[in-house]
RNA sequence: GGGCCCGUGGCUCAGCCUGGUUAGAGCGUGCGCCUGAUAAGCGCAAGGUCCGGGGUUCAAAUCCCCGCGGGCCCA
């Protein structure tokens, strides 16, 4: 049985039982011949699938698929990223702690098991709902980055590194969070409005009498660490004379900046000197909080120069090598001292003087009240600007020059950027233009984290000579389970160095990155679980997709990685899809409470749906979710669901009709060839519509816009199919007995229906499946499952571009005339006696030829025409306004001109508005308007007119009288609930004569017995009103 | 300041790479139709400076340049 209405979670509970009960997906995965080498990004064990996750997934799901029935043998194993922070932040809060401290005290071993458990309970969790969405993946057996296995992936990359000369470790300034109390990496800094302090300082210039040098800076707390001030060699700076209260101070600053930042605190000023910034290199200058941080009183600071100073502010940069990159950068040139007096929680230690205590964030304060007391500050305002902040526990970061490990991507940079190009981007600019910009951009990757929960680095080094051994085989180091190869246990094993000393491993765990960027070798276990020639046999992948929020992230650390271990990018083709927003373009947030769960969409549209929505917009784009878009999909799988039962209602009653022996029978051969030899254009027009659908989808596929197959899919179902097709071949299924022409709309059925489900079953899984199984395998042999099909080629012989444009073009009058029609106040149950098609299109011609009956029996006209021009009376009137102009008070003479031209003349005037009158020729003279005859309509179409005569004779009036009378009885059939072929006697109190000649016809149409024209006494009596003529109908139902 | 993407009726989007009938859908709105797929379905209409300005071209929503607005990333 085919169930009457579409229920997508009904049709969904069917399916999913019946994959589990004949193991489908098993059977389908140990299939395929050529190896199609998918990885897949690691979503991070959260707990939660999000919209973007599950479009993800989504997408993944339906290449692979896709592939899979093109035959390939895919690789599927999902991942998951289970180490690092963001689950840390969550133990920690679920513990109530609150820094590193905590945690040290309740045990790192029962904190790493806690985090442990924790990731793994949130892997199950969202398994289910990646399963929910009808995503085909080896759940049972996922890569885990947690797992022995794939440590080792990461330790003997690290390994190939160092044997390379590309692990480093060195005292740089990194991104610091003072909360988590580590090191972040790029990747994990997101960027977010902060409001700072904005100061304007004056440094003391040594053994000058009241001169000073003018800095600008938001971090007022990184003033104890100044070294140096930086200013460009090239900008023009000046000496300002500036009076306050009468008192003269001198300032340098540039001198296009200067009135801005004097103006905020002197009366007046005047330019004493000017000198280049080259001209200032070296002149020394007194800390400004000398007194506070005693022990920058013996150090020397001086002006220095460089190139990033910008033209803005003072154009003098304060320098703090301890607490900024190019600060850092700067010293290492010019010979500065790298200070830090601050610790891993951002407080300020005892190289601070009188600050140590202070939390740098609240010493911004302080600083900013013992500058203004010593006179030393301009202004202090606040200003809101991009401040970057830890991206998980959102605190804002520091700068901070520490001892980390780095990967040297300055020295693969070059090597990076070539194996960019040797990839396949979708689109071409996710590669060519932003991954190429990030990568030139990006700088020695910090890959070592002062925390617990991660890969733990496996560089141990000897305490005594400090020699390093780096791991690169965790069977080297004694272990059972995972969890011997995480912190603390792994931090017990020391090695023996050759100097006889002990060699311990470095506390640091790695970036959380570093974990995903192995994944396309630790999905397959490499090196551990498979020997180098079958690993390279399938690795790179061939494939892989994430959002563009991975550029930094996960494209990244995998082409770093990589390149490190195999000197090659780890993928062929990378496609790169957008984010979801909400439908105001805003991103999806808790705070602003317009977060769309996918479960909530599925529970109300089912899976399928809600797939082809996320499928059926560009991918690379920003996906704005669209409540009102993804029920309209949902609509339309209606419109297909409802088509396919169409099919199976008459194709069920007729069940004899479409055998083997039957078509062999009607048609001489079999299914196959019996398509070929249909004749008839309604059918061959679908199937040729059908197979330039199964072409598009098969050259879209190749470059992945699913969308395109996904419009094309609905657009086909909805417009050809359903509203089309199916309303032209009605009439041919209610014959009853063989009928050629009806057997073979049943084999035009068959084949639009298979391969409609076989094109969108990588999209829209379930409902695929059920079609399949339902339907076409209740008229057909089949495969167990749709999805061990091929993926249909298309039989191009089936594709007749004529016949499809004729199509259109009838389509199209039959708009004209409905449109017509509306106009004239016909509705279409009134048949019409003609139409004129005007056009002098060679095409219109043949269409109308060759389509006659569709377009008569659409349009319900008993004829239709073509002419090359209607007969039609031409009317010309002045066109006052351009004529006017011209002839003045000769006007009224051309206007009598004009009434006694000839019809000739008309046309000719109508065709080029052009008018000769009294030897001058006017353009634009005449306003052309058309006066068609009495009872006619028009409207126009693409390639011309249509007219219809909407005037009835008594001839018509008597079959549209008829069909009124048909309807009124059906409705009241429906109304009695009579099944179809269920007979009647009708008793009608109508005026015979409106109706004469029809009676046959209402009988036939309403499977009456008798009927009878006078008053109803018996059955369910109705009165009707029919275009004013008042009808009363009584049905009685035959036992 | 730099890189990338986006800007098409009230709303959500196709079309742009590869220039070429009158720029298409769907939703919403209004008016109708159909009733043997029917607690469905269909048609028609109104609604567009294709963000703005230049340029290339016989021809630009489409290609190029300059702006404006939005988003992401970087400094």
């Amino acid at each position: 049985m085919f169930p009457n209405a579409y229920s997508p979670h009904e049709v969904e509970r069917v399916v999913r039982e019946f994959w589990e009960k004949n193991k489908i997906y098993e059977k389908v995965k140990g299939r395929g011949e050529g190896l199609f080498f998918f990885v897949d990004g690691p979503p991070y064990t959260t707990g939660r699938i999000h919209l973007g996750t599950a479009w993800n997934k989504v997408i993944k799901d339906t290449i692979l698929r896709f592939k899979r029935m093109q035959g390939y043998r895919v690789t599927d194993t999902p991942g998951w990223d289970m180490h690092g922070l963001p689950i840390e932040v969550k133990v920690e809060q679920m513990l109530g702690f609150k820094t590193k401290r905590d945690i040290e005290r309740y045990g790192i071993d029962e904190f790493v098991r806690k985090c442990y458990e924790y990731a793994l309970k949130n892997k199950d969790a969202m398994t289910e709902q990646f399963k929910a969405l009808g995503v085909w993946m080896d759940w049972e057996n996922p890569y885990m980055t947690i797992k022995a296995e794939y440590i080792n992936s990461a330790w003997w990359t690290i390994k190939r590194a160092y044997e390379q000369g590309l692990l480093e470790r060195k005292l740089r300034v990194v991104n610091w969070c003072p909360r988590c109390e580590t090191a972040l990496a790029d990747a994990e800094v997101e960027y977010a409005d902060k409001e700072d302090p904005s100061i304007y300082v004056k440094f003391p210039i040594k053994g000058r009498e009241n001169t000073y040098i003018v800095i600008w800076t938001t971090t007022p707390w990184t003033l104890p660490a100044n070294m140096a001030v930086a200013v460009h060699p090239d900008f023009e700076y000046g000496l300002f004379e500036a009076v306050k209260d009468g008192r003269k101070e001198y300032l340098i600053l540039a001198k296009d900046l200067a009135e801005n930042v004097l103006s905020k605190a002197y009366d007046s000023w005047k330019l004493v000197e000017t000198y280049k910034g080259k001209e200032l290199y070296g002149l020394e200058y007194e800390h400004p909080l000398s007194d506070e941080v005693p022990i920058q009183r013996d150090k020397k600071h001086r002006v220095v120069n460089a190139d990033f100073v910008a033209h803005e502010n003072t154009g003098c940069v304060h320098i703090a090598p301890g607490h900024g990159l190019e600060d850092f950068e700067l010293g290492l040139k010019e010979g500065l001292e790298v200070f830090n007096p601050v610790d891993d929680r951002g407080v300020f230690d005892g190289k601070a003087g009188k600050y140590e205590g202070l939390h740098v964030f609240e010493a911004n304060k302080v600083i900013i009240e013992d500058l203004k007391a010593k006179g030393l500050l301009i202004s202090a305002e606040t200003i809101v600007h991009r401040y970057g902040h830890c991206w998980r526990c959102k605190t804002p970061i520091i700068y901070r020059a520490t001892e980390q490990w780095f990967l040297a991507i300055s020295k693969l940079k070059d090597k990076m950027l070539e194996e960019i190009e040797r990839v396949r981007w979708i689109p071409e600019w996710a590669g060519e233009a932003r991954f190429k910009d990030w990568v030139s951009n990006a700088k020695d990757w910090c890959i070592s984290r002062q925390r617990y929960w991660g890969i733990p680095i496996p560089v141990w080094i000897c305490e005594k000579c400090g020699k390093w051994k780096v791991v690169g085989d965790i069977n080297e180091v004694p272990w059972r389970d995972d969890l011997d190869l995480h912190r603390p246990k792994i931090d017990e094993v020391t090695f023996k160095c050759d100097c006889g000393g002990v060699m311990r491993r470095i506390k640091d765990v790695f970036d959380v990155w570093f974990d995903s960027g192995v994944a396309s070798w630790g999905t397959l276990g490499y090196p551990l679980k498979i020997k180098d020639e079958e690993f390279f046999k399938i690795w790179p992948a061939d494939f892989i997709t994430e959002g563009h929020d991975q550029t930094r992230g996960w494209f990244y650390s995998q082409l770093g990685a990589s390149v490190i271990s195999f000197g090659k990018a780890p993928y062929k083709t990378v496609l790169m899809h957008g984010f979801t927003l909400d439908e105001q373009g805003r991103k999806m947030s808790k705070s602003l409470g317009n977060v769309v769960e996918p479960d909530e969409v599925i529970k109300e549209v089912g899976v399928d749906a809600f797939r082809l929505y996320v499928l059926s917009s560009a991918l690379w784009e920003d996906l704005r979710f669209s409540w009102s878009e993804v029920r309209n999909v949902l609509r339309m799988l209606n419109i297909f669901w409802n088509a396919v039962r169409f099919a199976y209602t008459y194709m069920s009653l007729d069940k004899d009709m479409i055998t083997e022996e039957k078509i062999r029978d009607v048609f001489g051969c079999d299914f196959e060839s019996a398509l070929k030899r249909i004749e008839d254009y309604e059918n061959r027009w679908i199937l040729s519509r059908l197979e330039s659908l199964n072409r598009l989808a098969c050259k879209e596929m190749e470059n992945y816009n699913l969308h395109r197959v996904v419009r094309a899919f609905l657009d086909f179902v909805v417009e050809d199919f359903s509203r089309w097709f199916i309303q032209l071949v009605r009439p041919r299924v209610w014959v009853e007995g063989e009928d050629r022409l009806k057997i073979a709309t049943y084999l035009t059925l068959l084949r639009v229906i298979e391969k409609s489900v076989k094109i969108i079953a990588p999209f829209a899984p379930f409902l695929s499946e059920f079609v399949y199984q339902r339907f076409l395998k209740e008229f057909r042999d089949g495969k167990e499952s749709v999805f061990m099909e091929s993926y249909p080629k298309p039989d191009e012989s089936f594709i007749d571009e004529e016949l499809e444009s004729a199509m259109r073009i009838a389509r199209e009058i039959f708009e004209a005339v409905s449109s017509a029609r509306q106009k004239g106040r016909r509705k279409l149950r009134w048949p019409l006696r003609v139409v004129y098609v005007e056009s002098r299109d060679e095409k219109v011609r043949r269409a109308v030829e060759m389509l006659k009956d569709v377009i008569k029996s659409q349009c319900n006209v008993k004829d239709v025409k073509v002419v090359d021009e209607f007969e039609k009376r031409i009317v010309v009137k002045p066109n006052y306004k351009v004529v006017g102009r011209i002839l003045k008070d000769r006007v009224r003479e051309f206007a009598e001109f004009l009434k006694d031209l000839s019809e000739d003349e008309l046309r000719e005037i109508a065709e080029n508005k052009t008018v000769e009158f009294d030897g001058k020729r006017i353009e634009d003279a005449v306003i052309v308007e058309y006066e068609i005859p009495e009872g006619y309509e028009f409207e126009e179409f693409s390639k011309g007119r249509v007219y219809v005569y909407t005037v009835l004779d008594e001839e018509l009036k008597r079959e549209a009288f008829a069909r009124e009378l048909v309807r009124r009885i059906q409705e009241m059939r429906k109304e009695m609930n009579l099944n179809v072929e269920e007979f009647i006697n009708v008793t009608v109190e109508f005026p015979k004569e409106l109706v004469e000649g029809w009676e046959d016809y209402i009988k036939r149409e309403t499977r009456a017995k008798s009927l009878i024209f006078g008053k109803p006494e018996r059955g369910f009596v109705k009165e009707w009103n029919i275009e004013g003529v008042k009808a009363v109908i009584g049905i009685e139902r035959l036992k």
